[in-house]
DNA sequence: GTCAACGAAATTGTTGACAGAACTGAGGAC
DNA sequence: GTCCTCAGTTCTGTCAACAATTTCGTTGAC
């Protein structure tokens, strides 16, 4: 019994190397890439032998990604890129508002000068990688950055949850990164955020952390304002 | 297309009369209700022999359940019921605050007369189920209760994501209402949460939705504080 | 008596095939 | 010309059997 702990606890925990893991985090893409537009028919049959895995896999991705709210699904009907309302998306950021800004509250300022450095090394690859145009790595070291900021709070479940949150409205940000002047103004706004945290502003912190979301909402909306919503079945 | 929308529409939404919904329900209400303890490790085949289903379903259902944070599975180990370390557990109810306090502020006050009818007729069958001694019922009105209060606060999201730790907390909240002292003052704290509702007193509608979590949180540390954070795996 | 290696039992993960529901398009009635 | 009906097709949901992994009990060496 106390032999196995030790053993079973230099495993790891989160399982990995799974292809179900992989499909997941394909499909995540591809969706928040816009690369899957919303509304477009997922075929079973056609993942299985895309992923080269069994269709049970692609059930069970199915499965996640609804929960996530990412896709929707109905009965012998198959599966459809999710598209949000407008009322859907304004509710989307009211929580993630809610969320972001209690974290940051959370949130140990001034932070620990290793955390500062990480931010930096981060932030610097997300404005490089940015600026050259490669949004794909611009946006995974955005997501990284933010994350890493929010699992600082203090509170695991917390951070998970503004995790869980930030996923469900990845096509949303991401449909952000493309426009040069947003993407401009999020890289400086990520500078800013790191000062305030080296300099314990928490103010200006906890501020920037709720205006950081809107660029990419109001955008957003703009460019899909109001036509969808009537449409959700067809 | 356009004939479509409307037969679609009145098929409803949530396609029940699954049995892999009955058997999500019955394995959470197992679980909440302690008839499977902490720990207690759940086999495949047991289970779809029990419901009389396929294996994949109660398989479906462990994915589902995992990622609901009520059991734990680790690859070729099969699934065990999940025991929240008391750290968990001041987090899960940390987040639960933040959720439930900012639903309160949404809910439009004074309350509409048919909410308040309703409410009414809920707790009187969660009092009357409660003196009864049927706990399970006095649950389910319970659950009722909250979830329709919660409704309230016009974001669905929300709204959601509430009923969603409220079902990653059940066995803590389930464990409090077997305490006759504690039940009784839960009625109490309903009866009061209605009237302010009713009457339109904010201030009180709002220290109650936050205040009426604590008593099941500090009996349930009482209970099992301290000595199961650190035999996580065994 | 303790410990390690081995083999059997139990349990999970995977595959393929089959049944049933929903969509598609052609043919016929009015 | 429009609408309805009815097969054919496509896709999802379900099932049973197979393969791989872990766990548990036994044996044997030291």
């Amino acid at each position: 019994m106390i032999k196995n702990a030790g053993k079973a606890a230099d495993r790891g925990n989160k399982w990995a190397n799974n292809s179900f893991d992989a499909v997941m985090s394909a499909l995540q893409q591809d969706i928040a890439f816009g690369r899957l537009k919303p509304r477009e028919r997922l075929v079973e049959e056609e993942l299985s032998e895309r992923f080269l895995v069994g269709r049970h896999i692609i059930r069970a991705a199915f499965k996640e990604l609804e929960h996530a709210g990412l896709i929707r699904r109905r009965q012998n009907r198959g599966a459809i890129v999710n598209d949000y309302s407008t009322e859907e998306v304004d509710e989307l950021y009211d929580v993630r508002t809610i969320l972001q800004h209690q974290a940051a509250q959370r949130i140990q300022l001034p932070a620990a000068p290793d955390l500062i450095v990480r931010l930096r090394g981060l932030n610097d690859t997300y404005v490089h990688r940015g600026q050259a145009g490669d949004l794909d790595a611009a946006s995974v070291a955005n997501d990284t950055f933010h994350q890493v900021i929010f699992s600082a709070c203090r509170n695991r479940q917390l951070a998970h949850l503004i995790q869980q949150y930030w996923v469900k409205t990845a096509a949303i940000h991401c449909y952000a990164i493309a426009n040069p002047a947003l993407a401009e103004k999020s890289r400086q706004e990520h500078f800013q955020m790191i000062d305030a945290m080296e300099s314990g502003d928490r103010v200006s912190f906890e501020t920037l952390t709720v205006q950081h979301m809107q660029p990419a909402l109001q955008a957003f909306k703009a460019a899909h304002g109001g036509w969808h919503s009537q449409a959700r079945e067809s």
